[in-house]
DNA sequence: CAACAAATTGGAATGATTCTAAGGTGCAAG
DNA sequence: CTTGCACCTTAGAATCATTCCAATTTGTTG
């Protein structure tokens, strides 16, 4: 490594985030946020992969993977679709919302009024025309009062 | 059929739903759904074979796929966290939802207003206490107007 | 009953993700 | 500056849900 070291092309916050949880700061970490932050286009591991290994040849799919879930546990970046188990299913038709209870596992119904599903689709930009709108909550619910 | 069939337990609305879209009513199908209307705990696929065997001890795993699929498109049923495809990552830490093009399969980071996810929080029933609300719509976006 | 289409079956194949064991790296104390 | 040690990375094997496939079964129609 000579004078021709690059500057980091993301804000000076992951190392010091990272510090936060003790952990440390590593080229391959660096290098993945980077990418994440380049092309906002909600890349999927292998993609990163893909962008990430022109410019550390040595990287391995295992390290973006554990590089991606440290970024996430840090609060840097966020994984979409984390639903990691498998499909469930569900026999009831009306609109509803599901609230997933991190402590059981749980799944729940939760009814919403109509207004609101109504509301959500109202609130998206001109150009962007859905037919579904899903809406899942994170948390715990009390006891098991189904 | 004797005086000795049983009853189905679940809407007769099967067979005809199944039949509007030149399907056949099956033994293994109304099981499937008897299963799901049964115990509304949004059971995997897994769960629904368990569950399924004891009754029809020849079914195999692969038709209980097939019937759960053919529900849903029958629009009996609904899958629940059917993102099939790889977990997807954000670097955008502001609460936003996310609209998924089902032409392009692209992901568009959406901005709502604070105001929908304090709504949405609030619409909860009692007991229930959320961490995080996940929107997603789906649907097409004008052209490549990202 | 014969023929044909639709369904089911078991097992193999796929694909994303996680696990595991081994080797590397860098700070910290002496 | 060297030794120790905890943290990281790596390659490849293992896992798990799901899909695919080819063969058999079932049901319906003629």
């Amino acid at each position: 490594m000579t004078t021709a070291t690059q500057p980091p092309r993301h804000p000076a916050g992951l190392a010091q985030k990272l510090a936060d949880s003790g952990l440390r700061s590593t080229p391959q970490r660096e290098l993945v946020y980077d990418v994440l932050l380049n092309k906002r286009d909600h890349p999927t591991a292998d993609e990163v992969f893909a962008r990430v290994k022109p410019e550390l040849p040595g990287i391995s799919l295992a390290t973006v993977y554990n590089c991606l879930e440290t970024l996430v546990q840090c609060d840097l970046v966020r994984a979409v679709n984390f639903e990691r188990g498998p499909t469930r299913y569900c026999p009831n038709l009306r609109p509803h919302a599901h609230f997933h209870d991190e402590v059981t596992g749980q799944t729940h119904d939760v009814d919403l009024p109509e207004t609101l599903f109504a509301k959500l689709k109202s609130e998206l930009p001109p150009g962007f025309d859905a037919n579904a709108v899903e809406i899942t909550f994170r948390g715990k619910a009390k006891s098991s009062a189904n």
